[in-house]
DNA sequence: AATGAATGAGTCTTCATTCAT
DNA sequence: GATGAATGAAGACTCATTCAT
């Protein structure tokens, strides 16, 4: 028996998270070029330039490899996102900034937000869970914003349920679209969607103007 | 050999047609219940208790099965809604009657509507191209409103992206979780995401309470 | 709908069987040649000259073939043995004609012979089960020969079980050794172990010299 | 570098004679409680707790380690009944004392004596001549008897094959049954089988009664 | 000397599609 | 015109074995 020490055993399983995430750098392409159905295992193998073993060493199957480089890029868009609101001063410019983040996110990695973003649709029941519950985080983050609104009592109880899915939507569109690498220039549109119902036309055309 | 006559060729066709709808019929309760990827063809020919070669004959595949039978099922609630427009009266009226119809139609066919609203997500470029044609036919629905809404010029421009996608994706849920058959209790909520953009919150609960 | 008439159906109902047959044809050389375990379904389908989707038509998967192929096998054996003991007068006679037909069956067929007596040793849990139910099925077909005997008092309870299992294994080591094609010469030894216990050693000498 | 001397030659084989031993500990419960079939050589190798390498080390693959696992169980076995022998006077007690300790060597190592009597079967064809040469072993073993027999001339040439044969055929299914930890409890049914044919019925009884 | 990560050939199985009857 | 038997390409997954560390 081998006694591995401290050292050789973190390289260990720094190597398999390295591989981990090489096999989803390689499953983001794959699945946003070829669609979640459309992949399979042997692509993503190739892509990965790995044995097919060492890929099921690594997820227990197609589904779930898909997960977790779903999950890998919400939580990259989540990141982005939350930096953003941390640089800005108020609520609004939280919003725009968030905003801005998010649209620059699809723009520079406009593979992982297909995968995020359209090819969850497609992927199977536990995909779609998890992409719910994002979504629903992305309602509460939403909410909290009434209070900083001009008229919080007049907001519709499902507001932030109709400017999410609506969100959702227009992103899905443009993406399947193929324009995602020209993301930014959605920004009037997606403020438009988002910000005027809680800042009004105004406030949010000074918003997006500054930016 | 005489060239088949005007009744035989139209018996013909009626045949034809009747024997594409059986199959649509069945499609509806086998893409229901077991999703689009989980379809066979076999299924779908059991289910309709007509040969294979009956099936390609009437269908090139599989894809092509879903999208008539998706077309078939978006148009029904299109029909649907256009009587309950038709029916009323002024807009707003106009308005709550298509969502009731819309929920009603969910509530009589559970599975059409999930072939409708769930499942055509999972089935391909060109059932989700279709079905983004319909949603767009919503909006600008939707968007005639605006003439007859009290303050059209607040309105946000994206407004009805937003509230077609809202509504789409709290349909898709409830839908999914199974609670289709009991939409028309749903119309307070989507009456809040569709109608009180428009009509503001008195008047949408003075609308809800009539119905 | 085809209304299929009964000649049609038959006909189909006959094909059906007769491929399933050809396929166990196939199945005894590919089993008895690769061994249980060294047997591929592709080396099945490949021998049966069939698809394989043809293949799994027909049985469910290669244990399944396995244990018809070996049903059909002893079946053949019991036949042979039964019509050996119809012909037969008294018991001593059916017992050596019964023992005549079970080693040719083995020289006519000692490819069947090896499925069943070789082979279904290593095909797993059922074929195990089956084999040991045909066992015992000659255990208690032995055992009706001991009110025919001449001393059945003094016959060991367990002598049955003991014959059987020692047949058995004679046979197996014969058989691997790959002398089957000459089983009929095997007689002496066969009654030596059968016969003799019930028969004493003369008369089994005698009853093995007028064959 | 100088060459390993004697001492540290001989603690290097002691060691790795030592690993081949644990790895075999591992082995029986492995084949015995997965089947020859299911068993992988990852199992054995976790099982044993060692590396994948260390196994290869000491056998050149999986049906290499079966039979030298079952080399070590028959060799037991074996080795039990040799010291049963030597311990008793006669022959009858010899045979008696012998088929004891067989039994009370299932049931002190159940795992151990269904690889030697069950999985060997399926462990292809170097494990049956195996133990078929085992199994030839104690036909020798038990003719060795015949001179003490009452009667030698009058018992059956193949006796011993037959005796063997359907010992092991009785073993097996009581293994297979599960019933294996109350092995002594067969005793009378294994001296009938096996002493009952020498001894006649009644000086059986009478060993079995001493017992 | 020991380890176990990596490999990829080999297997089973499914299912869309064709075509002889 | 309808049928469904037959096909085989394609895919998921396992596991014995090698070899760099």
């Amino acid at each position: 028996m081998p006694t591995p020490i401290g050292r050789e055993r973190l390289s260990r399983e720094v190597l398999t998270e390295h591989q981990r995430s090489r096999i989803m750098d390689a499953a983001v392409e794959v699945f946003a070029s070829r669609g979640y159905q459309g992949a399979t295992v042997d692509h993503l193998v190739a892509a990965s330039h790995i044995g097919v073993g060492s890929f099921y060493e690594q997820f227990a199957n197609k589904e779930e490899c898909f997960v977790a480089t779903y999950r890998r890029a919400a939580a990259d868009i989540r990141a982005r996102i939350a930096a953003a609101i941390a640089a800005a001063e108020d609520w609004p410019r939280q919003l725009a900034a968030a905003l801005v983040a998010l649209l620059a996110g699809i723009e520079e990695e406009p593979l992982a937000a297909r995968v995020a973003l359209v090819e969850v649709q497609a992927a199977g029941a536990k995909g779609l869970a998890e992409h719910d519950r994002n979504l629903d985080e992305v309602v509460a983050l939403l909410r909290r914003g009434r209070e900083h609104s001009a008229l919080p009592e007049e907001l519709p109880a499902t507001l932030e349920i109709a400017t999410v899915g609506g969100l959702a939507w227009f992103l899905q569109q443009r993406i399947v679209a193929g324009v995602g690498p020209e993301a930014t220039k959605w920004l009037p549109e997606v403020l438009e969607i988002v910000a005027e119902p809680y800042l009004g036309a105004e406030a949010t055309a000074e918003v997006g103007a500054r930016l």
